[in-house]
DNA sequence: TACTTTTACTAAAAGGTTTTAGTGAGTGTA
DNA sequence: TACACTCACTAAAACCTTTTAGTAAAAGTA
């Protein structure tokens, strides 16, 4: 063992000095031979690398980063690390970064514009060498702030026209108008619209979907038939649950939605549960359809109609552009939008 | 703006040098002053915070991780991030570490041990201060490895006897043993065992529980009831569904046990509906127990009893044992082992 | 007064790389 | 022979901090 004790404890690693004389070479020379910067003849590159291996040399990647002012490291910020959309999307954004010698840095800013700014700045000061921004940011001035710094930003499920960030989205407007045409073409009229809080992007877009969709089939939006429920303190199934219980078991049935596009599966399996305790039979009076098609749809009772969105598909995407814009080449296409897919199903 | 435009159009961040010429003092000073870590007068003091916010300087962390061998940034490999289980435990240790003035690098290793060890290296290759390890590694060498180097490593669900590394788990065994003892209870007699793969450790772990509760209560294991599917195409609900479908529909009554437990909620749901499907009621025919205690569970015919465990705790406790590791602090209890509690409803 | 001690700083090394300019020897060309 | 050019390498600066040793002045002590 070449390696030293050091003092704590830990072993002390061996550097490009030890190398280097254990070579008889300089350090430049050392340097050259693992990058390549320089010819050496294949003696003088055999004695490195023998060197190399007997001191199990491993370049310290800080010293790189110092040097060279690249990390390899992408911080990605994000709402929240266990939501079923956006996990997919980071792990198949990880796989990718990985795949190009990249790490990620996860933040997750847990919904709160207020910890996403300061998130973003600490993920800045951390030298990451570009950032993906997860749906949120509504502080125009911090990106400006970014886009002048240089920092690289992609953002995934948001796009922003006040910079001139890249940007992957699914097209949620157009998926959820066209979700409103085929329940109109199954004769439902009264069709309803149930979400947790419009603040988030993905979810305002869904109602704007909604709401063309139902003008472009001459139908109106009844403000009653509008379920926004913002209480944080319930999972989506139980807010479907006892949202559309309580509006369900109180009303006249005449006054009531004969259909409701939920924007997550499990708001529509919640609501799905409530309106059968409540007496009405899905799809036959109320049908349901729901968004993100997760495994369970598949497996309740009636299985539900959905929409299915490609998650590995969109941090691939994200990936290719952070790539592009940390490699410095240039994007043909800058805001990419994905396509949404409805799974007909027996709910509607 | 006092920031210089570089080149490659990124903005030139101010470093110390910028900062003590404009409040004329050496570097040292600035330093000292940020640091606090020397006497300096009021004025000077006040000079160098006038010239920091002037020049809007923000220290490099790079350079500080490499003078001071610390880049207050943690490693966190687990085996998928997009994991029911493992991500919510993630999302909690983030946030503590966040809390603690640590970034988190999230490395996932998709279940390929191979490719776990190649991570760990790369990890320890970043210079992180530490590496959460979740669950896997049966790979003794580089653990030790790992510990010959002083890198400092937690292990969460899972626990080796070889190194002296602290862990969190879940106690797995004694749960399940319960779980036997509970359904022996209710008259249950012929208890099978269902789950993914047995490589996992904690799944391990609760086939051990399973054979220890059997035994307890006199009760002999069938191997043929004993359900462990590895087939990686499909998810827990459909893996569930169609090995119990299977079972259920071709095997004589008699031979068929008269109670299940699913080492997963999915897997139990899937199984639930294979048994009604088959035609059996749960629990009169059958009594069926899960794991995990997922939202859905208390929203499924019957309402699913399982087992709850707390992943924000394990989460909280990962970071006391990774801080006070880092902060070589010593450790009181260095193996964790937190309780899991079974939530009774109407499946058994 | 003569001394130690404290205060408030400075100078410079160290941390481990990459990269540029420089150098001496050898090769090629005219 | 004289010149340019390539080859194979070295020396040293640069990246931006922290930290230690040193210093001069002021303050405290006997």
């Amino acid at each position: 063992m070449k390696t030293k004790k050091k003092a704590n404890g830990k072993l002390k690693k061996s550097t490009m000095v030890d190398v280097a004389k254990r070579a008889s070479v300089t350090i430049g020379t050392v340097s050259h031979v693992i990058n390549k910067t320089a010819p050496i003849t294949k003696e003088t590159t055999d004695r490195v690398l023998k060197a190399i291996k007997a001191l199990n040399y491993k370049p310290n990647s800080i010293a790189q980063a110092l040097r060279t002012r690249k990390s390899y490291v992408i911080g990605f910020l994000l709402p929240d690390v266990t939501n079923e959309f956006y996990s997919p999307v980071m792990s198949s954004f990880i796989d990718c970064a990985y795949k190009d010698g990249y790490s990620v840095l996860v933040v997750s800013y847990q919904y709160s514009s207020r910890r996403e700014v300061i998130e973003m700045d600490r993920l800045a000061d951390k030298n990451v060498d570009g950032i993906l921004l997860f749906n949120g940011c509504d502080d125009i001035a911090l990106l400006e702030r970014m886009e002048k710094e240089g920092m690289p930003i992609v953002l995934a499920d948001r796009r922003v026209d006040e910079v001139d960030f890249p940007s992957v989205e699914f097209n949620n407007v157009e998926t959820v108008g066209k979700v409103v045409d085929m329940l109109y073409k199954k004769g439902y009229r009264k069709i309803g619209f149930l979400s947790e809080s419009a603040r988030l992007r993905n979810l305002n877009d869904r109602y704007n979907g909604y709401k063309e969709g139902m003008t472009r089939n001459g139908l109106e939006i009844d403000p009653a038939f509008v379920y926004i429920s913002e209480d944080m303190e319930m999972n989506n199934l139980v807010r479907g649950y006892t949202y559309i219980k309580s509006i369900f078991e109180t009303t006249d049935k005449k006054d009531l939605p004969d259909a409701i596009f939920a924007t997550t599966d499990l708001l529509a399996i919640g609501a799905v549960r409530a309106l059968k305790e409540a007496g009405f039979r899905v799809p036959q009076d109320v049908g349901v359809v729901g968004f993100d098609n997760i495994a369970i749809t598949d497996f309740v009772e009636p299985k539900l109609t959905t929409v299915e969105q490609d998650k590995e598909l969109m941090g691939r995407e994200a990936w290719t552009l952070m790539k592009a814009l940390v490699d410095e080449k240039n994007i043909d296409v800058p805001h990419k939008i994905l396509p949404q897919k409805i799974i007909k199903r027996k709910s509607c």
